[in-house]
DNA sequence: CCCTAGGGATAGGGTTAC
DNA sequence: TGTAACCCTATCCCTAGG
């Protein structure tokens, strides 16, 4: 009684799928307040987006007989939906192969298919700095690491714009990953650990008091 | 990704607690900078400990855990948390040359939480808010609605002993309410749409931002 | 410019109804 | 029983103010 549950029509589907394709995922606020989708998700909350794109994902996943079977416990959610029952006319995109500088496997920026030089780098979201930073320090390899300047400077020479305060954007996720332990800061510079890719944490010797 | 959320271990949370025991809390990058802490917080920004203490805090207080609801296993804290032990009264203070109770210098967390005559609010079930917040709404038939003081002040007045954090709380719940169109917000004011309960959600309009 | 306080939004774990 | 829808908490992000 309580709970009628608003079950989810196809209207509604489509709109969550278009403003994902426009705004990103991880937008849902932004999605359910744009003036092209919001009539249809005027009845849905920001979280209900979120949610629901969740469901859908699990569900566009499981179309094979993979079932969830492997004992180490992958991301589970690999598969963005693309069901995409409408005709996505999709440009007759050759399959060339780009290079690897900031291949996000998932939830590519849309950028609305601008003749943009430059894929800007996402201010707001220093999630995304993190392959562009180990792919900075991989690439020049110093062996005493890369201070940040380098870093940046790496970073637009890859043709990416930087916002004004990148330093400082990039400053905090460096520091972030040092204390992950995916990278490690010797001086003022940085490097990427041997063992990295555990879960572990910066454990390193903690002096435990 | 690499870190969609990193937790926090109990570690930190400890490491965190003896930071705010000797400097204080809002002193957040002393805390994160002294190197009797900093090697266990070298993950976490300064504003990363000012939103985990306020977690903390708002978690905390009301042990009122086990009732018949929802047993709901959390492994996740093998250290039952202390943030604030609230010191002890320090009556009769006859042996203890130590003190262990972390007086904290100035703590803004109250220590308002002796013996209830009235029914308590159940801090950890916010979802026990909603019967209370209508009441109060529908009681006090404000036309321009009712503010977060006066709903506080009513649920007060009803012998409702509530937590030293429930502005908060109730903050929050009434946000979510206000999300899911059970509420509709005016100004900073609180009312009870005409169309509630059939499945109206939230009905937007609310230009933020 | 750095820092803190607080609001706001998201991600992920859990629960409930069907 | 499984799954869609819903709820709650922890964490992260943004902005105003000192």
């Amino acid at each position: 009684m309580g709970a009628p549950k608003q079950k989810w029509t196809s209207e509604e589907e489509e709109a969550l799928r278009a403003g994902v394709a426009k705004h990103g995922t991880g937008k849902w606020k932004n999605i359910q307040k744009d003036p092209e989708f919001g009539h249809c998700l005027a009845a849905r909350s920001n979280i209900d987006l979120k949610d629901k794109w969740r469901n859908m994902s699990v569900s566009a996943g499981q179309g094979s007989r993979d079932k969830f079977r492997s004992p180490k416990p992958k991301p589970a959610i690999p598969t963005p939906p693309t069901p995409t029952p409408t005709p996505t006319p999709s440009i007759t995109r050759t399959t060339t192969t780009t290079t690897p500088s900031s291949s996000t496997p998932h939830d590519a920026m849309p950028s609305t298919l601008k003749d943009s030089s430059k894929s800007p780098v996402d201010a707001k979201n220093p999630q995304r700095y993190t392959p562009l930073i180990v792919e900075a320090i991989s690439t020049m390899k110093d062996p005493n690491g890369s201070d940040i300047s380098s870093i940046i400077g790496f970073i637009e020479e890859q043709r990416h714009e930087v916002p004004p305060n990148f330093r400082k954007l990039l400053s905090t996720k460096l520091r972030r990953l040092v204390g992950q332990g995916k990278l490690e800061k010797v001086q003022n510079c940085y490097k990427i650990p041997k063992e990295s890719g555990s879960g572990q944490k910066a454990s390193g010797g903690t002096t435990q008091k």
